[in-house]
DNA sequence: TTTTGTATTATGTATGACATAATAAAAATA
DNA sequence: TATTTTTATTATGTCATACATAATACAAAA
């Protein structure tokens, strides 16, 4: 039997190690068992008796799970499952200063992305109030001449409450975790420098899309209020 | 001194257990030390004994660091810095079967989005080849009569092509993660029953547009490819 | 020079102990 | 009786120590 004859009889040996086999079963049980929001597992010891592995290693898989957001232990009550918040748990290694430059890049372009086209979602959720209150967001807008900070607010606001009106809790909070990478981008040298802040559509112009318009028209109107970012990286 | 006075007074204690100051610690020192990728930090006992505190909690805190994707622990080696995969780290929690149904509509929402905001990267950044990469596609298009799954591969085929001519690495991650939910959701009784499988701008129409169009073009193309998920959304 | 064996070493796992905080139960107070 | 206060209880949080295991470096052998 040749080299390669043996090699295809090989089985890729198991080299996942205890933890992360407890962890696999854990996460089963989970599924398995359809336990409610709030319903509580097994202690420690119990888990580590029944499983015949060490507290260590039952706390290293519970330590996991809490990490993904599947669990949160709490003393005295042991481990409660909760609805696992899938951006939330991500946010914290969302750091600027320690993601590479390709990474912070392609976050940059995802807002972009995304709040072109949203459009269609927003077209169909949108209220009479929503429209009021990005129209009091607008008439609130910084001049030219007031301090950069105030801009930049006001971007949150008038932007963030697009992504309210989507209806869509996941994308919102994807948008928050993404803000501040966005942000860092803008501001740091990784990007073209701009040459020159033109104005495009305007908040307003948006607005005014939004309450008379369609997504079609939204989306190119969006397209074009993004237009100094997008200059940034193509240009 | 009242109780509302006193209330004002009192800081929020802080409630963070050991492990949390630890992991705060560890981050900050990543970031400061502008440890560049492979670089290995100190040993599990050498931080124990600097931090004071014992080598479990430098151990919970360094799996946590793990499970963010900021390092990578091997035997002997110790642990090294690595670059986080965003995405790659909440694939697990991304279980259609533990989310919620708002999240897993929510994200089953994001890919339209994200389908139909990209355009400007693709034109961008498309070449000769990927035109033909995606026509070697569309004509291998399994006819209707063919087994469902043959579609399903070539739905894949087709999209994540689209998001890989983005050459938005991170966007390209992000879809792989949404993929399974789409699909679970696509496939659940979460939805609307498509009432008819009608046909609109198909994969063809769109790599035309991607040829000879325009991004406005082919976001309202790829609006109207995607009507059928739309309908099942909306109606 | 390449392979094979050996020693080293840092993480992985196990065990036992105590601290701490959240809860439940009991006791005291009105 | 209802409400507050005290006290036990208990499961997680933390510590310390010991040994297993696998990855690496180094020495020895071919």
């Amino acid at each position: 039997m040749g080299l390669v004859a043996i090699k295809n009889h090989l089985k890729s040996v198991d080299t996942s190690s205890l933890v992360d086999k407890v962890e696999a079963n854990l996460v089963e049980l989970l599924q398995q068992r359809k336990l409610k929001v709030g319903d509580s597992i097994p202690k420690e010891i119990e888990l580590a008796e029944q499983l015949g592995v060490s507290r260590t290693v039952i706390r290293e898989a519970l330590l996991r799970l809490r990490m993904m957001g599947l669990i949160e232990s709490r003393k005295k009550k042991g481990a409660v499952i909760t609805n696992p918040d899938v951006f939330g748990i991500i946010s914290k290694s969302m750091n600027p200063h320690i993601l590479d430059q390709d990474t912070l890049k392609g976050i940059f372009e995802i807002r972009l992305v995304l709040e072109i086209g949203m459009a269609d979602f927003l077209f169909q959720r949108i209220t009479k109030a929503d429209i009021d209150e990005l129209k009091e967001i607008v008439s609130k807008e910084p001049t030219a001449t007031e301090h950069h900070l105030f801009n930049i607010d006001h971007e949150i606001a008038f932007h963030g409450k697009l992504y309210e009106i989507t209806g869509n809790e996941t994308l919102k909070k994807f948008q928050k975790m993404l803000l501040p990478v966005f942000d860092y981008v803008h501001h740091s040298g990784l990007l073209k420098k701009q040459t020159q802040e033109k104005k495009f559509v305007s908040h307003k112009g948006l607005v005014d899309i939004l309450e008379n318009g369609s997504p079609e028209l939204f989306r190119n109107a969006m397209r074009n209020h993004l237009e100094n970012h997008f200059l940034r990286l193509f240009s």
